[in-house]
DNA sequence: CTGAAAGCGCTAACAT
DNA sequence: ATGTTAGCGCTTTCAG
């Protein structure tokens, strides 16, 4: 490991081969280990490379094989502790595997998503995964396509574009949620989402998350069949333009406030915890608030907040080892895994005041 | 954008320059943007370039221009708050600069950090972003330097490693957070960080950690000044590997328990404040509470939790800047430049109980 | 303004 | 087991 002096440019191959007096192709053989080399001129070889301080180059390999051992991760902001999660458990599976990632955070637009896809690609990731800034628009995705290069989605779908993904069972937690509030004898529930959407949300209506859009069916449902009438009042979108706090106080203030509170992350429920708390409204007396996602925090709230838990490093994982295996040229139709929704209660839901 | 059919290879400049009957270099050119090309050959060539679908080779430009307009990023874990804003503030710097980043997680260990370093050597990253394991080990970044490729620590820094380096004023916030306990009249303080040691902490030994390092010496010059005996005794390190739960039960429990912690971090934080909620001792009337970092949830518990915060995204900006700066070719001296830490008061200290 | 040719560092046939 | 020779897709002289 001796550093020849200040020469100026990285050893390559070539000054290895020389020094070790063998050919270019052999001291590649012994240095990537791979073809047939002798054991003596192996010792050779890397005695040389260590002399000169080889580093090899792993672009010049990918430029000749095709394949450069990088994935792709297109999120929509890693300081959100949901993509903080699914991004750490690719990154394990992904380097377990020999594999890096190169990270874009697309802040959920669909611009920002489109450049990070077309830089990705240019990179030749050997795979992408992406929780797509809008399940409506496939076009944002079909370069990956065009390209042929893997594709595994996670936390969202893209309705239409016939690729793996990775999900939970969005549907399901928000029924568990919305029924267990119900039970409690509440009727006036809000769903609060940060999701972009062009106008207060109308039955029946297509959202641009496909996961966000489960969890408003499954609660809209779930207050219907309860006989509440005009459950799609009760969705709040939008709340990232026009702030949780203000939808928050909004419904929570007024003749009419809410009883109760559906976070669709653990982002809204922070939040709407600090406004309700703000407002002296107490949790869970005057308001019942629950949320997706399990924030190490929320166990230590007064009270502490139930929530149904997704497994989201395993959502990461999952959708990196799929990915791999596409990579390996598994063949098979795409399939959508989808991973369940857990309910945990805590103490953050009560009757509603009478 | 037709993507002429089912083409099995991807387009090439060589492709796009045969359907504009143009040469290759011209073609390169015009896709490229640099040198000078006629409008109407450059029209010509973009409609060849759409009509074959042609996506650039980032890897094959890096080849012959050595620059990859790739940063690398080495950090703890992601998952970690801190981390996790660093690197966007390190994202989006880059991104605006047009640099991608490629991210590997340590977890604080010297062995997983050095083979990133590899890793990321050999994707031939311009320049690399550290917030090394070990200040310690600068044989683990070593390889860096003698690359001759830009590095810049965050976090922590190396002492003996003369490169860039962005941090905070980490003795400063230990002071303001000690002396706010002293003046409220506790003497029996704890200070708990998960760092890594081998042994109990004793005066004025050296810490694998210089952020952990300045925090301490902080602390105990504080405690000494106020006349504590051996404060030393009241640093208690390795909470990772003993588990901060494990370490909190036992200074809160038995016959002489502490008045106050200090929490190196906000997951110690919220351990420490787990713990104590489960071991029915109240803050702040039994236990005075405070933390390095303002994580978002320490405004919500009951009580709020008093901490000196730090600017973390912008720690990871201004390395990014300093990093691409280097890039350009700067060739200042290295620098260290280090950021405020602020005294953010809450609820969470009390004089202690008689 | 455009073209021809060399070369970045490596791997992959194909010989020997 | 080792060497020779082409590329991979792009940029970069150097000519014209």
């Amino acid at each position: 490991m001796n550093e020849a002096g200040a020469s100026r440019r990285e050893a390559t191959v070539n000054d290895v081969a020389q020094l070790a007096r063998v050919s270019k192709a052999t001291a590649a053989r012994a240095l990537g280990d791979y073809g047939a080399v002798s054991d003596a001129v192996r010792d050779r070889v890397q005695k040389a490379a260590d002399e000169l301080g080889y580093r090899p180059n792993a672009l010049a390999r990918t430029m000749s094989t095709g394949r450069s051992n990088t994935l792709g991760i297109i999120i929509g902001d890693i300081e959100n502790p949901y993509f903080a999660k699914a991004t750490r458990g690719a990154a394990d599976v992904a380097a377990e595997a020999g594999y890096d990632l190169i990270l874009s955070n697309s802040d959920e637009e669909a611009e920002t998503e489109a450049k990070a896809v077309a830089v990705q690609l240019a990179k030749r990731v050997d795979g992408l995964l992406i929780a797509p800034a809008s399940s409506l628009a496939p076009g944002n995705l079909q370069p990956v396509l065009d390209a042929r290069r893997p594709l595994v989605l996670f936390d969202r779908t893209v309705p239409g574009l016939d690729v793996d993904a990775v999900v939970t069972d969005n549907r399901s937690g928000a029924r568990q949620l919305t029924e267990l509030l119900l039970r409690a004898g509440h009727r006036r529930i809000a769903f609060i989402s940060t999701l972009t959407h062009p106008r207060a949300f109308r039955a029946d209506e297509i959202l641009s998350s496909s996961a966000v859009a489960e969890r408003v069916q499954g609660f809209t449902e779930s207050l219907r069949r309860a006989g509440v009438a005009r459950p799609e009042a009760s969705v709040h979108l939008n709340a990232r333009h026009d702030g949780v706090d203000a939808v928050a106080s909004r419904i929570l203030g007024g003749d009419d406030p809410v009883t109760a509170i559906i976070a669709s992350d653990s982002l809204v429920a922070l939040a709407a915890f600090r406004t309700a708390r703000r407002m002296g409204v107490s949790i869970p007396e005057r308001l019942s608030l629950v949320a997706f996602d399990d924030a190490d925090w929320m166990s230590v709230t007064t009270p502490d907040i139930t929530v149904v838990e997704q497994p989201i490093n395993e959502i990461g994982a999952q959708a990196t080892r799929m990915l791999l295996r596409r990579i390996a040229g598994d063949g098979r139709p795409p399939a959508t895994t989808v991973l369940p929704q857990q309910l945990v209660e805590r103490g953050s839901v009560a009757t509603p005041p009478r």
